[in-house]
DNA sequence: CGCCGCATTGACGTTCGTCAAGTCTAGTGG
DNA sequence: CCACTAGACTTGACGAACGTCAATGCGGCG
């Protein structure tokens, strides 16, 4: 009804539960929402931080899609991970205070920018807060191991069944279907992040289509058979 | 001179400037002085902590070698990553309270038992030792980015030259050659790390060594033209 | 001294990258 | 409303890089 100059506050945001701690009692709450220090939408393409530029703030994703990835000066470039609604980025500009990477919207987004020494203040405070943030650090840590795994020991259609099952869980998660899904990126996107090249990425598709598992149409992906795609992850082909 | 139930200790350790924070004050280094539970030494061969195991404790490696690897159900293996003298592990345990890979010993080794409910009770005081963990923690993000990289986008032999030059420069860091190294890993276990066969570790070496660039004699390595290492990991071969 | 695990090397096969041609779709402008 | 275009995607043919399998060499340890 009235115009909303939208109250920032995570205490009824609706992405809460993935990004914020559970349990806090009303006076951690109120202290939790001075965390959010404003709300920047991200138009599909824009850039959130850049390889190279300071390190001031975390970014929970309230809405959209991002991707991020990083880039070395002879020119090769790696996705990193996809990134979705709730889930927090920036994290690899602590160490050196600057960002080591790129954070790319792959759809019109909004991000809860989290100036991170607020974050370490009310850590202090908020022992729920300081764990949390430890937390999802682990999180992005263990994450990675499992990308590890996925690259150097997986072939190319284990990594994208790997790929659609993690996709498709995270979507449900946030209560979407779990055989429906629409992806945001494109077929390079994808190669780049699982390490192989788009057309090889376009041949998994055909072939888990041939095999019935998948339907695809350009970025539209129905998935007839969790189970099968499960299979193939844990196939190990050979051996 | 006198025997010694060697006093545990932060504030005389000789890795102190690889694992804790700088400048702190008399009474913040008394302070973390307390978060050594105690020292434990690991035998060769021996696992620190295993996949599935409860997590209560980072530690901090004094001496020794270590690698951790994640293993699934269907018997894939990763090795994750090669620690050393100074750096910190555990850290996949924090966000679900279990450890999630494991780490084995790859020489005789002694770490100290940081347990993290200490950690983060002084973290709340000692605002540097709070920073400090934040900072570790990004830290291995980052690194884990550079595998990405490593693993999604180079060949066989960028990835050796560059896992070469990845070693030599920490160990350099600690005071070791920056031109002599010697390997406490297999070649599987290179290999594994690398994303590639151990066969096609060995034939990298041997082509580096044709080359001129190290001399390889087993586990001894020899770099003689860490540059020309450099231009392979720059080279981009095709394209 | 002999064994065993690790490493090297060669021959061959598979997977995936490369290059190229062609198709589909969404978006734009007449 | 339709035609046109650019970018994304698909598909095929071929080759390079790497994995696989197997034989052999080497070094350390009991």
């Amino acid at each position: 009804m009235n115009n909303e100059t939208i109250k920032v506050a995570c205490s009824n945001c609706n992405v809460r539960e993935l990004c914020m701690p559970i349990g806090l009692t009303i006076e951690e709450l109120s202290r939790v929402d001075e965390l959010v220090a404003m709300r920047r939408p991200v138009k599909r393409g824009a850039t959130l931080f850049r390889n190279g530029e300071k390190f001031t703030s975390l970014f929970a994703i309230r809405t959209g899609f991002f991707k991020t990835c990083v880039t070395t000066e002879d020119g090769r470039d790696q996705v990193t991970g996809f990134q979705m609604a709730g889930e927090i980025i920036g994290l690899d500009g602590i160490v050196n205070d600057q960002h080591t990477c790129d954070a790319i919207a792959l759809e019109d987004a909004e991000v809860c920018v989290l100036p991170f020494d607020r974050i370490e203040e009310i850590s202090r405070e908020v022992n729920a807060l300081q764990h949390h943030v430890h937390k999802i650090m682990s999180r992005e840590i263990v994450r990675e191991h499992g990308v590890m795994l996925l690259l150097g020991s997986m072939r190319a259609e284990e990594r994208l069944a790997a790929f659609l099952l993690n996709l498709v869980q995270r979507m449900q998660a946030r209560g979407f279907s779990k055989s429906e899904l629409v992806l945001r990126m494109t077929r390079e996107e994808i190669g780049s992040y699982l390490g192989m090249k788009l057309e090889t990425v376009s041949r998994a598709f055909s072939k888990f289509s041939e095999d019935g598992m998948v339907e695809v149409k350009q970025r539209h992906v129905h998935i007839k058979d969790a189970e099968g795609l499960k299979r193939i992850v844990n196939s190990q082909l050979c051996h």
